[in-house]
DNA sequence: TCTCGAAAATTGTGATCACAGATCACGATT
DNA sequence: AATCGTGATCTGTGATCACAATTTTCGAGA
């Protein structure tokens, strides 16, 4: 019956592996198609394959890693047809959220969505593309938590999971990333003008627009994004690249 | 390059494991509330922990089970808040669902779908209510794969896997399940209708209109289904109830 | 130079064991 | 009779080992 405050509560080991793809995914380390092996992660994090086992099952559940026929791990690669499938769910999903949060908007989210933004113009101007992304999922995020639905904001959290390695690259295919990330921040304008003025309907709209016009950016270069093809055979597929292999860029860290 | 057909691949046994219980979530075999140990089931189903606690794990990534600070696993327990956020998420996402499934109909799925409506028919007047729900659970997914949009059956298997428990338990709180059962019937045929006509927005507002009529009958017996409630201690939470435990209900088979 | 095949290395899966934390059962103490 | 403490039991977590399937390597044969 003890007020027992710091319930510190460090994370099981698995947790923690988990955690640290999940980020690697959210960043865009891991590109998809890249392979994932257990012992090579295990190696690397200094564990037993067993917490890594289980973290990588997790991610699979998500979808944010598959698992050939071969029972090889690999990030999730997408055609551009699973791409373009991928964003009308979330703009809808997201929309949805959006629009709730539309309905219960307050100036305390007001106003930290528009520090957001301002972040996100200082990263354009310098040219910091990574903080620019990282501005960017905090604004989105700070909206769809303001939904104040949890189950909703997984689902949205599983669509980031998928899209991350894909959306946090694809900005390197762009001759000018400039142009594209500064008409984000127009979206965002028009999403914050449309909670201001509590209507869902529009909200809705401009987070898809928003979603919609990212992905006519990205559809082009989804093939691009993938890992080096991996050959596709009969009951199992495809070679495991394991760890390093060159210095290529799998950097779970 | 042998067109080796008959891919019967039995899976995993963690795979098996993991469908039984899936399953079980699905038919309202298992309560929320209930607890779940790796050994009880292990020694129930003949295999040792491993395959038990791989399947456990991938069920809490998709929310239908939690793992309280304790670490102990139990089937989601809803409170009335969250089954009705749960159900305005299946509101827009199968209805999105049955908006593309409008827009790509057929004349096949036109068949598909009355033949499970007439089951469903037949189920009701035999006071049959499993083959009921059974039926029903046949109709909306042979809709929503009709949008061929896999990673949005993905996300509405989600829902329906932790609605499992209740929406397959509550109809036994209803004093006359039967006039619930024909509703849905009626809902069921304005769907193929919309369908019919091909007009998208009629068909995701026929299928909201279905989970919002369906969640009203259920919304107060959310409580009712729930599992004896586990104390809510501090660093971690109540007890584990094991296997047998009284001839209560959780049938893993 | 290419093709084929067999050995070697790598992969995930499953079983078993050890362990720390939590819960429960039971008995001594007040 | 009620309360508290102590040991027994049960829980998930992690490590280690064994194994079958697969992939890769590499050398022999054409």
């Amino acid at each position: 019956m003890i007020a027992d405050l710091g319930p510190i509560d460090s994370a099981t080991i698995q947790t923690q592996v988990y955690q640290r793809l999940r980020e690697a995914l959210f960043n865009g380390a891991l590109l998809p198609g890249d392979s994932v092996t257990i012992r090579a992660l295990a190696t690397r994090l200094g564990t037993s394959p067993m917490p890594v086992r289980e973290a990588l099952q997790r991610l699979v559940a998500e979808k944010a890693l598959i698992q050939l026929p071969n029972r090889t791990f690999r990030v999730t690669p997408f055609t551009t047809e699973m791409f373009i499938e991928l964003m009308r769910v979330r703009m809808t999903v997201e929309g949805m959220a959006a629009a709730e949060a539309a309905r219960r908007f307050s100036s305390r989210v007001e106003r930290r969505l528009a520090q957001h933004n301002a972040a996100m113009i200082r990263a354009i101007e310098r040219g910091q593309a990574d903080a620019v992304m990282r501005a960017n999922r905090r604004f989105h995020f700070e909206l769809y938590q303001a939904a104040d639905m949890p189950q909703l904001l997984d689902i949205i959290n599983g669509l980031w999971l998928r899209a991350g390695p894909y959306l946090m690259n694809a900005h390197r295919s762009l001759d000018d990333p400039t142009i594209f990330f500064r008409s984000g921040v127009l979206f965002h304008e028009r999403i914050m003008a449309a909670c201001a003025a509590r209507s869902p309907k529009r909200a809705a709209r401009a987070i898809a627009g928003d979603i919609w016009h990212s992905a006519r950016f990205f559809r082009r270069n989804v093939g691009k994004i993938n890992a080096p093809y991996p050959p596709e055979r009969e009951p199992r597929t495809s070679t495991a690249v394991t760890s390093e292999e060159g210095g290529h860029h799998e950097s779970v860290r």
